[in-house]
DNA sequence: CAAAAGAAAGTAATTAATTACTTTATTCTG
DNA sequence: CAGAATAAAGTAATTAATTACTTTCTTTTG
């Protein structure tokens, strides 16, 4: 059923925007819904389109998925690797980058869903290829930022980085996985940060060290 | 698989036995399938038994999914808890259970598919259920141990458990995510103990000197 | 104890729904 | 008007579940 544009509003879109409109309506519906079971008509549903209509703006759905890969790895790095941009001291970036990641996925609760959804398909194909390069620049930039908390005599140099690396994406992961085992997605912003604190006491250079 | 006690060929097999038959099925499928893409005709297919013949056994597919979660619940409390209960010294009895813990996995490398791909279900189903509750024991368990640690003076008693034991689960799932970006399950093992030991030592009692 | 009777486990084929994707006709916009 | 965007109505494939029927195991009973 067509319904009458408003004046002013245009009734055809774009394919850009509409493109744009549909990986936000995957991302929105990733939130409340496992992503292997996203069907075609719900995501047009969302959008307001037809189902038909969503194959006139990408070829097929694995393409539509690489696309909301593609956007999910572009925002993880604009919003979260520019943030630690902004910090001279490296610990300080790391925990900065750390609480823009949890805001990042608090504002984005589909995310985690999305991305673990993508890991746990077999294969290679171009969506999980995107987030695993995600993650290994994650883990990469994480490691240099440690080496750099070494350099500035902010971090213990006895630490073994890799494994940081590896417990760092972990914290967030246990934070996510609470969530979802609570159900209560917003609360990792409240406990984010007493997470980080014990993380990072792991590799906290204790050369002054008083007892309180 | 089970051997009859008599040397007889059995030709039809009980309910109970196609059932934990088909349990195993399922946990291997999952170590090289997206869970949520795993077919009935698939299970039959591996139990070596007709599509059909799997409902003599299961009222339904979700009935399944249930059974499945209530046999990993099981072997995650027998084969690490149990471990766990070995060790009178609470740090010790903490980095074995992880160990145990990333052992299970390795040995069966379907289960955190399993058990993330229940999480990502909506709702309250049994099997989703089955998962929460065994996670909130586990955590409830490292909590109590972690206190046992701070009484026996092997843990600094600033350490916020809470905290810890989030970031234990996180840990074990930073390994587990690491692995499925790497594709490479059985390094888990090896990169364990490394991760341990980054992680106890936020909490470590530094003050103290026990004997080994 | 053996044969009949029934219960249980199996198969092959089918069904109703659902899915991603296609085709056709219609409507909007520059 | 021409082309792009859309809706509506398809299609073929896949899926969980059911069905009608057969085979095997167990129990009862004369």
């Amino acid at each position: 059923m067509r319904t009458t544009p408003e004046p002013g509003k245009r009734a055809y879109q774009s394919t850009e925007q509409r493109q744009s409109e549909t990986i936000e309506a995957v991302v929105h519906l990733c939130a409340e819904q496992d992503p292997s079971s996203l069907t075609t008509a719900r995501i047009a549903q969302k959008v307001g389109v037809s189902q038909g209509a969503l194959f006139k703006h990408f070829p097929n759905k694995s393409s539509l998925w690489e696309s909301v890969a593609g956007w999910v790895a572009g925002q993880l790095t604009t919003q979260v690797f520019s943030v630690a941009d902004q910090y001279e001291q490296a610990d300080k970036a790391l925990e900065a980058m750390f609480l823009a990641h949890i805001g990042f996925i608090a504002r984005h609760p589909g995310i985690p869903r999305l991305m673990l959804g993508e890991l746990q398909k077999p294969g290679n194909q171009p969506a999980k290829r995107i987030i695993r390069q995600t993650l290994a620049l994650y883990r990469q930039k994480i490691v240099s930022l440690l080496h750099r908390g070494i350099e500035q005599q902010h971090i213990t140099p006895s630490i073994d980085t890799e494994a940081a690396a590896v417990l760092y994406i972990g914290a967030i992961q246990g934070l996510v996985v609470q969530a979802m085992v609570g159900g209560d997605i917003a609360s990792i912003e409240q406990s984010a940060p007493r997470i980080f604190k014990l993380f990072s006491a792991s590799f906290r250079e204790t050369s002054h060290d008083p007892k309180e």
